[in-house]
DNA sequence: ATGAAAGCGCTAACAC
DNA sequence: GTGTTAGCGCTTTCAT
């Protein structure tokens, strides 16, 4: 059984490639083609069960109507999430889309930005490495539209979609300020990275207007785990002058940070308070449910969906663009204020 | 500034395109090309930074090296790492993965295959609904390989990756009888559903093989949610007999079990025992972690990606093949023995 | 050791 | 109203 083809249909129903390819695209009115062989043309279509070989049409339109969407981990609920609103976002405007997982691999990503220009994707969607600059001047040198979203690489003049994340470490800390707390740490992850920088920046800012020391043993920096969370934790505890609350820089350390406290014995919130940067399933499930500063994942999504789909169209002439999103502080249960 | 194409270079190292193209597929050895021109061209190729153009590939080669794979909801972490291994492993083969997200919603999985379809790809990996059967046709009718993990459909015939659902159940209710309890409630999912018929088939045989009851007011079907485990968990609780363990047929409900039982002030496992299907990373971070059986998700992912290969391969001429894959009980804190 | 030519399936400019 | 033709970028058969 042989695919169907538009030739295959025109030689059935007698007309040329041409006619029946503008029928099936709709647009046989605007070139005066009568119903009758519009009908025609359609029913045979129907009744061959004949479906567009889009990448013909795309070779020829120079255009795929796909988008490549690279995140770094996407078993990290903040990024399903993300990938979710956007795949969702980019099929109601009729483009498919690629997801690549790096998984924080440069080499993985290298490979996958090549197979999306392989692919002539018409734009690419990149949750970046800070340390992807050369990849990334692999997307600029072909002039793929190209979005960012959750970080930036200041080396890198692009459109950028984040959150404020200085303003809402700092609404984190002025909370837990608020609340009596004097002795307060901050686990990062890796202290390169824009979005940590900026949530340390934040953190101190607070702690300045407070008029309250930096203290170095209160700041640990390393990646975002788990494990460096856990760890850390643990660390802090067995301070002499402990710390009695905790800001943990994103979901996964703050739920190490949980789970070290739990295992020394102490309690959350009584011993200790703990807010954490990104909400997550697993925040609210928790018996003491987390405190923490949530980032508008739907608003990235669609704002870089939108940006992205106008650069592609040429819709959007302005110079490079970077849109600074608001974080909401979720207050819940793992803040305790101090008498 | 133009595209780089095979004649571009041609062109600039006069010679033909066929030259061009076969050095550039590293074929020149075979066919005779001399070291110099093949050197040259390289060379050319990488000056002006030619990438080749895969759709123009595929529509001569009348394939796509891509691989559709749809699942339910990818923001449940299951599937999550079900695409991730998938995406993975088809990527070290060199393929790329338009993955797809239906919710649930049929007619959103009848747009993703129409445009899977569309775009030629070699091969869907589907976890489908149970009322796929007529976005399936649509597949089947076009002779696209298919495999399905996760759910069978009785009335279609494919290549199936299971896990034996009614054995991992069993073990589990095995586990909570050996532990005394005679009083255990089913929280299941869509009563229709493959996975949650033999889910509660385990559960049946078990209870009877101790010769306990089957109490129907014990069963509570209704859908995969946190917010059906939530209402069923505390519904059971309110019984005058109310069970002293429950089974939970997902991920989702474990936890809407786990919380309608904290919330009725109860206590896990010393009030009531519950164990659940899958695993996940919420399950270990509660504060009393969850006994569970687990699927073994990337033998899965990588067992339907070998046989959906060997299909496309055409190295696999057997009639379907229906795998069952084992499950794993891991048992940790929420079951408590009854005196 | 290399090239010419055909064609994958589609679309659009131009022709009548 | 509809057809002809050219071409998107690539590969491959056949020829020399």
């Amino acid at each position: 059984m042989q695919i169907t083809t538009l030739q295959t249909i025109a030689n059935l129903v007698h007309y040329s490639r041409s006619t029946v390819s503008r029928v099936l695209n709709d647009q046989w009115n605007e070139h005066g083609i009568s119903e009758a062989t519009a009908e025609l043309v359609i029913a045979k279509a129907k009744e061959l069960n004949y479906i567009k070989n889009e990448g013909a049409s795309s070779l020829r339109a120079k255009k795929t109507f796909t988008i490549g969407v690279i995140v770094r981990d996407i078993t990290n609920p903040f990024y399903t999430q993300l990938v979710k609103f956007v795949e969702n976002a980019l099929y109601t405007k009729g483009y498919t889309v690629i997801i690549c997982n790096t998984g924080y691999d440069l080499e993985k990503e290298n490979g996958h930005i090549n197979v999306l220009l392989r692919r002539r994707v018409d734009g690419i969607i990149l949750s970046p490495n800070q340390k992807s600059i050369d990849n990334i001047s692999l997307i600029k040198d072909r002039n793929v539209p190209l979005a960012f979203f959750d970080c930036k690489i200041d080396e890198i003049e692009a459109d950028y979609i984040l959150v404020d994340n200085e303003a809402g470490t700092s609404e984190a800390v002025n909370h837990l300020i608020s609340k009596g707390h004097k002795k307060i740490a901050y686990i990062g992850g890796d202290p390169f990275e824009s979005n940590n920088r900026l949530r340390y920046e934040g953190y101190k800012k607070s702690l300045s207007k407070a008029a309250l020391p930096i203290r170095e043993h209160y700041v640990k920096h390393s990646n975002y785990t788990f494990k460096h969370g856990y760890e850390a934790s643990k660390e802090l505890i067995r301070l002499n002058d402990a710390p009695t609350a905790f800001f943990a820089a994103n979901n996964r350390i703050v739920l190490g940070a949980y789970k070290g406290i739990i295992d020394c014995g102490l309690h959350i919130p009584e011993d200790v308070s703990i807010i954490g940067f990104d909400d997550f399933e697993t925040a609210i499930m928790l018996p003491i449910r987390l405190t923490v500063v949530c980032q508008p994942i739907e608003e990235i999504a669609l704002c870089t969906v939108d940006l992205l789909l106008s650069r592609i169209n040429n819709t959007n002439t302005q110079s490079f663009v970077t849109k600074i999103l608001k974080t909401e502080l979720i207050l819940r249960q793992s803040i305790k204020g101090l008498a």
